[in-house]
RNA sequence: UCCGCGGUAGCUCAGUCGGUAGAGCGUCCGACUGUUAAUCGGAUGGUCGUAGGUUCGAGUCCUACCCGCGGAGCCA
């Protein structure tokens, strides 16, 4: 007999099938044990019934551990008391093995700090199972997104000998000889020559941030897709993560709608987002609408920014929510953001960025910029912010040998996820999280 | 780094005024022919975060430290 899965196990109604996986739960009516199985593929519960199996398989049904590795042969049935419609009457079952010891993760609550140390096994749960099928949907989306539009992948490394952005802090890296390097913490300027050598690239790599952050947004290690395009402006940027944003969350209402459930996350909070059609404010426009907010609503205990600083996560939360998709701020100040990026030629004081809010508070996902090429602002860019020009010599290289204007832009994969699962934290959306607090499993 | 909260059974938690350490769940045994985190009966379970102090007596009060959770900053 062929070994059948659980996510197809609808095509069995009425036959027999063999089912390979492990126990998760059990309850017992005396005569008739409840076992939920699950085989990776998804859940399934399977009945034996006292007379249908032989005595001792039936006796042995009825005791069971948590996380038994089985072999079950039975008939599949569509039963409507059974969850997910369908269930299997057990025939024969074989034990492949029993647990040695206790297991920990018991059907009851658990707090997130023990569910976190048994990351290794909490993985095999409903939940952390549907977030992470979730989470492949959306890396297989986009590479499927930028491949449909002519994208080559380029993969930028991961060793690398400065920083791209001088606030952040580094993991520092032992070489030879008392030689130091860094782990990325973004790919963008080798994205840059990969963009003026193939035209169109992104980048799907880990990220490294060595920030002390105890909040519900960061990670030490994180994973960011970068990409970055020739010829591209800012205007074209903005549309280009607006379609790549809809087109991720329709394939996840397509294709995921089944862990959307399990997570008992609403489809109808994402629809809106999958229409496309984001709103848009320019900096100074969302400077006074804070400011706005601040006034007519002060229990929210919002401060009022005086223009040319930069939004803080409260303030960013009291501007998206007020939509009902991804929010897009453009055109800071030139003096709160990074060194390459183009000026506004409508007002020097500004630059041709945007953040992209994902809506429910959950905050910023996508950061991108027009990218100076004219080769002289360049320099003096570099030299205003205090960086090392011979560190930037190959990046000016890029200015020096057929400069074009470029944007591109990094999303955070985890944000993603956890916006698109309804998660809590960032930490769920990964399989092994790295935060400050936390290095094992 | 700063601010707030917390650490008691395998898990989730209660513990009054300082006076013999508790519950539910889990686990084990038993009952039950449709359970949905089943239910019912019985059994099992403790370095009260660590160190020191006050006291006749500390889970409870004091001091220091460790660890965790949430927020700020930084950002994706």
């Amino acid at each position: 007999m062929q070994r059948a899965f659980i996510s197809e196990i609808a095509k069995y109604d009425g036959q027999e099938a063999l089912l390979r996986g492990w126990v998760t739960q059990r309850r017992s009516k005396g005569k008739i044990h409840f076992l939920t199985l699950r085989d990776g593929t998804g859940f399934l519960q399977a009945t034996a019934f006292k007379g249908e199996l032989p005595e001792e398989q039936f006796e042995q049904a009825d005791h069971l551990p948590q996380e038994s590795a089985v072999e079950v042969r039975g008939v599949v049935r569509a039963d409507s008391r059974a969850p997910g419609g369908y269930e299997l009457a057990i025939r024969s079952l074989k034990v492949i093995s029993l647990p040695s010891q206790e297991y920990r993760i018991t059907p009851k609550e658990h707090g997130i700090d023990f569910l976190m140390e048994n990351r290794h096994l909490w993985m095999r749960h409903r939940r952390p199972w549907a977030v992470l099928r979730v989470r492949d949907e959306l890396e297989r989306a986009i590479h499927d997104f930028f491949h449909q539009r002519g994208f080559i992948r380029m993969d930028a490394p991961i060793l690398t000998p400065n920083a791209v952005e001088g606030t952040s802090d580094l993991f520092e890296v032992d070489l030879f000889d008392g030689e130091k390097a860094y782990l990325s913490q973004s790919g963008q300027l080798y994205a840059e020559a990969g963009a003026l050598a193939f035209g169109k690239v992104y980048t799907f790599g880990p990220t490294f941030r060595a920030e002390r952050s105890k909040t519900r947004r960061h990670l030490l290690e994180f994973w960011m897709i970068e990409p970055e395009v020739a010829f591209m402006t800012h205007e074209e940027n903005i549309q280009l993560q607006e379609d790549l944003v809809a087109y991720l969350v329709g394939r996840v209402l397509e294709e995921r709608r089944e862990e959307l459930r399990v997570l008992e996350r609403d489809p109808a909070r994402l629809e809106p987002t999958a229409q496309g059609r984001f709103p848009r404010l320019h900096y100074t426009q969302a400077i006074e609408r804070v400011n706005q907010i601040a006034r007519e609503r002060p229990e929210l205990g919002l401060e009022p920014l005086p223009w040319g600083e930069d939004f803080g996560a409260p303030h960013e939360a009291a501007l998206s929510s007020q939509y009902d998709r991804p929010l897009v701020l453009e055109r800071y100040p030139a003096a709160v953001k990074a060194f390459y990026m183009e000026p506004d030629p409508e007002d020097a004081r500004l630059v041709l960025n945007d953040d992209l809010l994902a809506p429910e508070g959950y905050g910023e996902i996508i950061g991108g910029s027009q990218r100076i090429h004219d080769p002289e602002l360049l320099l003096r860019k570099i030299r205003e912010h205090g960086l090392l020009e011979e560190v930037f010599d190959w990046y000016r290289d890029l200015r020096a040998f057929g400069t074009v204007p470029h944007a591109g832009f990094g999303i955070g994969l985890e944000r993603t996820v956890a916006w698109i699962c309804g998660l809590q934290h960032v930490r769920e959306a990964i399989p092994f999280p790295r935060m400050y607090t936390r290095m094992r499993p």
